[in-house]
DNA sequence: CAGAATCCTGTTGGATACTG
DNA sequence: CAGTATCCAACAGGATTCTG
C-alpha cells in the first residue's frame, strides 16, 4: 500500500498552526473526525468506513482524541458490548478545518481530472 | 523540545481528506505555506520565521512542495547566491485550509484562556 | 547564502495473536 | 464486539560536518 500521507513531528514553539495540527495531524484523525461529524459511531462502524485502519491505530487515535476532549466514549451495556464515540462541543470546533481540507482535496482532484 | 505534533502515514485509498493531508501533513508544511502566502521568501528568511526548523528538514519540505507543484524555486544570480520560494497558483489553493487551521488554533487558545 | 552528505536515534504503525 | 499485547521493519528528523 502506498504511503499517501506522512506524519509530522513538530518540535516547535506553540503557535495556532501547530496547536491545531497537533490534533488533526495524526494518521486517520481527519477521517475519524469527519465520520463522527454526522453523529455518533461505534468502533466497528468506524473501522468499516475507514477500511484500512488497523484496530490498533484506530484505538490509539480514539484514545488521544478522547484525552484531548475532542470526543467522548460511551460504553453501552449489553452483550456483546458496544461502544459509541461522539464529537464533543470542542470537537465540533474542528469541523471548519476538516471541511476545508475535504473541499481543497476535492478541488485538487477536479483540477487533476481537468488537466489530464 | 516537546513534540507538539505527530506525523502520519496514511496507507489509505485516495480520498479528498487524505489527498489534501498528504500535502499539508508534513512537519512544518503548514508553516511554510503560511509564510509564503504573503509573498516570496528566501531560504534563510524561512529559517528565520520558522525558528526551530533544521536546514535539512526545510530543504526536504521545500523540495517536496516543489515536486508537487505547490511552490516554485527561483535561483537569483549573484554572490552569495539567493534562492526564492513562491507559492504557485496551485499552492494558493491551500490557503483556505491553512487559514482554517490557524483560525481554529487561535480559537482553541482563546478557549483555553477563557477556561483558565 | 543555500544547501548536501552522513550518522544515528526515537517513533510510527502494520501484522499477528489473544481476551472479556 | 471492542479492544489489548507483542514484535518488528521502516521512516522521520536532529546534530554535525562540508561545499559551490
Amino acid at each position: 500500500m502506498t504511503r499517501i500521507c506522512r506524519k509530522s513531528r513538530m518540535p516547535h514553539p506553540t503557535c495556532p498552526l501547530s496547536d491545531c495540527m497537533a490534533v488533526i495531524g495524526g494518521a486517520w484523525t481527519p477521517n475519524i473526525i469527519w465520520n463522527l461529524s454526522s453523529g455518533p459511531r461505534r468502533f466497528s462502524e468506524l473501522r468499516a468506513v475507514i477500511p484500512l485502519v488497523s484496530a490498533k491505530m484506530l484505538t490509539q487515535r480514539l484514545r488521544e482524541l478522547e484525552d484531548r476532549g475532542i470526543l467522548i466514549r460511551t460504553v453501552l451495556q449489553g452483550s456483546p458490548p458496544t461502544v459509541e464515540y461522539a464529537l464533543t462541543e470542542l470537537g465540533q470546533e474542528f469541523m471548519p478545518v476538516i471541511r476545508a481540507i475535504s473541499e481543497v482535496g476535492q478541488r485538487l482532484k477536479d483540477r487533476a481530472a481537468a488537466l489530464g
